[in-house]
DNA sequence: TAGATAACGAAACGGATCGTTCCGTTACTG
DNA sequence: CAGTAACGGAACGATCCGTTTCGTTATCTA
């Protein structure tokens, strides 16, 4: 359903109808509609591997078209789009995007970043910063429905955000 | 409205009682939640003049902190999410929001890095990618309500956006 | 095998919002 | 003073929310 109409087709009533389901049972599984987009989502995810070389360029621009390819290839961009529209009017699924289902992504980017810190590449202090403009600039680019206009950034935007620290 | 309650409080029903006006008055003169959103968010925004110095770096964090000042200190913070959880339903919203709203908004950032594209500090061809590293920045802190935790990666990540690109 | 338990579908609830239509009133305009 | 246009208010049908009720099915236990 988010494929074909994206989150405006998306309701708790359609979903029940297009499953044959009562309301009341599909309440009974998810408490939220966020909570049950974040189980689509990770359902669907497929194992984007992140195993680090010694080139953390080279790794943020695979993964990055790696994540990309599947958010384009599969209903998971829209259902990504559609988890971060819920989360500015439900402060509770804001909460659990933030603290639990971002954490649990993150997990292999992160360990990216903290092997070129092991490596001595960056700085450990700048590990936040350095995933927040990761993860923005992929937020940019798929909540403006413009990833495949964008592909041409990812290289230059991956070199900054893996640049070295000098002095 | 959105201050008191965020974007769950925000529907044209609850705009109309409140302004004592008729329902079809708001649409004669707005054709979308956006379209209102977009003018709200307009008509706030305090000039926040970007006046390129010849330190990128610098007018980065200047600009960086004076926008989260006015997102946190006024109801625009809750305007501008309202207004891109908007775009994730609604094509024609996302459509206005990335080919007017945007490019308007961008005028001023988009002027510091041509400044630094002019004194030949970073290379023409990556304007696009440092843009859009630096809007993503802004908006993940602001999406995931964390614009105060967030102000300790600001300096960091704008150094590394504004990073001389080396060979 | 018979009874208890739990999940189920279906329907309906009150409340809210959407975007639109109709109507009678107000306030400018010429 | 007549005409016009924007207005407010009320109501429309449609959709969705989250919940309650009810009768049925299936599984587990004794």
């Amino acid at each position: 359903m988010l494929a074909e109409e994206g989150y405006a087709g998306f309701s708790i009533d359609a979903v029940s109808r297009r499953a044959g389901a009562g309301k009341p049972t599909i309440y009974r599984w998810w408490k939220n509609r966020a909570d049950l987009l974040m189980e689509v989502y990770a359902a669907e995810k497929a194992i984007i591997t992140a195993v680090p070389t010694d080139d953390l360029a080279r790794d943020l621009v695979d993964h990055t078209t790696a994540l990309w390819g599947f958010w384009c290839g599969t209903p998971s961009g829209r259902t990504f789009r559609a988890l971060l529209a819920e989360a500015q009017s439900d402060p509770e699924a804001l909460a659990a995007l933030r603290d639990k289902f971002l954490p649990e992504r993150l997990r292999d980017v992160r360990g990216l970043f903290t092997a070129a810190v092991a490596r001595g590449d960056i700085p450990a202090e700048e590990v936040e910063a350095r995933l927040a403009l990761y993860l923005g600039f992929n937020w940019f680019y798929v909540l403006t429905d413009q990833l495949e206009a964008g592909q041409a950034s990812i290289p230059a935007a991956m070199r900054l955000i893996a640049a070295p620290t000098p002095r």
